[in-house]
DNA sequence: AGCGATATGTAGCAGGTGCTACAAGGATAA
DNA sequence: TTATCCTTGTAGCACCTGCTACATATCGCT
């Protein structure tokens, strides 16, 4: 009946667009598996239990998000800090993000709470963001370094006011720095 | 058998604290009441259905909060920014706030995935402590609206990290910012 | 052809979920 | 006293939870 071959690989991309429509929360092994077009059965089958499930799940999405992220990375170099946040925060902003900084949100409640798997995806997604960060400074920075921890916490913190309804204050905090760098 | 009368009010504080301890996500009727001294059956009676009385808890607990930061705040004022920021996060580095800031993840998670009653508790909490913050601000400070703006973006996304492991990326961060305001 | 390993379907278990039906206590008003 | 309303306890319902026992089916290998 099956005409692909049942294996973690071929499970992990319905079941993270399950995830990222419905979250992490209320994401039991009947409608999951139900996703992927298979049984509760398979899922505990090929994965062990559903704490490796969802461990194995966050490695994938974070992965998914790294190579977004790469793959999303403009050609032409922004010329000042500002213009790197503009450009970001102009990203984050797209539809297509949307379903992606939701289940980022959880992941954050998951990892303060302290739920396997949760820090490790977390902590891997911040740090590839970092890196990606660092090759979008300005070539003439004057620390791109601690330039690209700096806005990455402005971004994060944007994006946190955003999701909860703050977005303006985030965006008057911003016009109220300068992000002279030095 | 039960010396003081149930009510909403009386509820709240123990549900309150159960759901500090052991988060929302999990919070199921049967052990909240439980910590509550009574049975599933009266919180449905007193509150309803079990959405109301996590609205209603996520407005007391909103409560509790700016209480705090009002009781909180230190009677002698800050001279710089940076000393407004580092007060506020050695404030949020302290053990009593842990289970607030790990319960503020889910409220925040929550207000991202439009489940009822999260958006506002968190939006009441941004406001609140937006507000706070601003009476924090520098005496001689150029712009304390905007300053105060630009200081809850840099302490959330602060936060955030610290939330994913990532809290000497923030710390970096704010070394490499001047803050300085103009 | 026979055998063992891998893979899958069906049924079900023990426990938890929000919520409700029913009855009964207790206070209060007539 | 009787009637009424507010409050509470006991059972229970229908459904969902992760997970398992058991019986097949399918495959490569000898």
């Amino acid at each position: 009946m099956q005409n692909t071959p049942l294996s973690r690989e071929t499970l992990l991309p319905p079941l993270a667009a399950h995830v990222l429509e419905h979250g992490l929360g209320g994401a039991s092994l009947r409608p999951l598996a139900k996703a992927a077009g298979t049984s509760d059965r398979m899922l505990i089958y090929h994965f062990g239990n559903k704490e490796t499930l969802i461990s194995d799940l966050l490695e994938y999405i974070a992965g998914i998000y790294s190579a977004g992220l790469d793959a999303g990375m403009g050609t032409e170099r922004a010329a000042t800090r500002q213009e790197v946040l503009a450009k970001i925060l102009a990203q984050g902003r797209e539809p297509m993000m949307q379903p992606f900084l939701v289940l980022w949100w959880e992941i954050v409640a998951g990892s303060a709470r302290g739920i396997p798997g949760y820090k490790e995806a977390a902590a891997e997604m911040m740090t590839r963001q970092l890196a990606w960060l660092e090759t979008q400074m300005p070539a003439d920075d004057p620390d791109p370094v601690g330039g690209a921890r700096y806005l990455l916490t402005l971004i994060e913190g944007t994006l946190m006011l955003g999701a909860v309804g703050h977005a303006r204050t985030a965006r008057e905090g911003l016009l109220a720095s300068d992000l002279s760098g030095d």
